[in-house]
DNA sequence: TGGCATAATCATCAAATTGTCATATTCCGC
DNA sequence: GCGGAATATGACAATTTGATGATTATGCCA
């Protein structure tokens, strides 16, 4: 399922038309339901990014809908958000209390409506953004941590950044000029071989998990990161 | 600062008064201000878990003091609330866009905000028990208490705040800098070495417990909290 | 005002990291 | 296969960084 994936379980055609319209426009993409029920057999496939429910539905209500999906692990993190033509505060509190985010009443502006969403979306999003992955390899810029497979892998900080620098631009051969400049910094002066034997350190740190080989030498250029070992010739 | 921890930002005294009023009520610790510069005053030091802002403001406005809290990296996660009286749709898209949460027009129930603040709270990742749980490790924000396994931890006041910022962010790794800022208090000097002891007395109260190994080192770095004790390597 | 608990700083020790060199080893064209 | 160039590797000393205990400062409460 898409990026911006909106589920949105409405009974109304036409407010089911018009908030599709709008959401689409506002660059979401949408799949409709018009029941609880359906909306459950839909969310048995790949989750959407965020739910839209109708207080007011035919067969299962919306609220009880809202709480079957905070119970079940697999849909307990999605956003939710209770759309209703009532502005009853008994009804706000119930549906918050059944652990949605956020509460419309209509008649409401779809403007706003997307404005909800898109704080909804940025709040709930994926909080582990630093985390780039090549392969097998796995590297945690906020945490600092690089993990095969799960399994810790111990590098220093240069061999660190040197690896942050490779993961960033798989496939690409860098030469030694290059590396010092955007590892060690520019203006800085060490030998060009001393890349050598932090390449060395960072294969010694990976040959554990069998991932030296990612790092390929480039003869008479520098070193490359391969995300799948070259086979052998 | 305590666990619920609101930062009201609000001039005018009688609505300041009864929503301190109706938040503490709810259980929340409330910290007024009554212009945005006091307000960045406050988070100078110890961050509050979530700020309300009203959007007419005498001097900075809300809408700025917002922009200026998502924009600055200490502040830009804090749940953010906007208060206003219009209910003018410009207003509400404007302030979204400014990259608040949630947005509550006046005359609104309190009920309802602290249904609002409480689900914010549960999105952004801040249960509203005050119970944080990693690994075997449990912190009660409340209760100011440590616990492993239910068995209670004894650590002094610095200590605690720093557990608990690692606790809220557990694998990610902070340097020192960070540490001092969102710990001790921007602005406030003290010794980078500083937090070196204090992690130490950390880990030695975490010792009796086999739990000191879940503070690592990061070297060249600062200190991480891991719910697992990284395996030797 | 003492006394106590916590905090901050400092000095020192231990450990990790780093750059360089000397010496293998590999690769490639011939 | 040979020779030279390029790369890999192991060792080492200097430097940086973190850990830790002693010492002093601070704040709080009776």
């Amino acid at each position: 399922m898409a990026s911006n994936c909106v589920l949105l379980v409405e009974d109304e055609t036409d407010i089911r038309e018009m908030l599709t319209f709008s959401l689409e426009r506002g660059g979401f993409k949408v799949v409709p339901a018009e029941t609880a029920e359906e909306a459950m057999q839909i969310l048995d496939g790949p989750l959407p990014n965020i739910v839209i429910i109708d207080w007011m539905l035919p067969g299962m209500s919306g609220i009880d809908l809202a709480r079957r999906l905070r119970r079940d692990p697999i849909t307990s993190d999605l956003p939710l958000v209770m759309l209703t033509a009532r502005g009853e505060e008994s009804d706000k509190l119930k549906s918050f209390d059944a652990g949605i985010d956020d509460y419309v009443t209509k008649p409401f502006s779809p403007k706003e409506l997307i404005a909800r969403i898109k704080a909804l979306l940025r709040r709930a999003g994926t909080p582990e953004d630093g985390v780039l992955t090549v392969g097998q390899l796995t590297l945690d810029t906020r945490g600092h941590q690089v993990t095969v497979n799960g399994d810790q892998v111990h590098v220093g900080p240069t061999e660190f950044r040197l690896l942050e620098l490779l993961m960033r631009n798989p496939n690409r051969a860098f030469d030694r000029t290059q590396l010092l400049d955007r590892v060690w910094g520019r203006n800085v002066y060490v030998e060009e071989r001393t890349v050598d034997v932090h390449v060395l350190r960072l294969r010694k740190a990976l040959m554990p998990f069998g991932m030296d080989k990612a790092v390929e030498t480039v003869r008479g250029i520098g070193y490359r990161l391969s995300p799948v070992p070259a086979p052998v010739t």
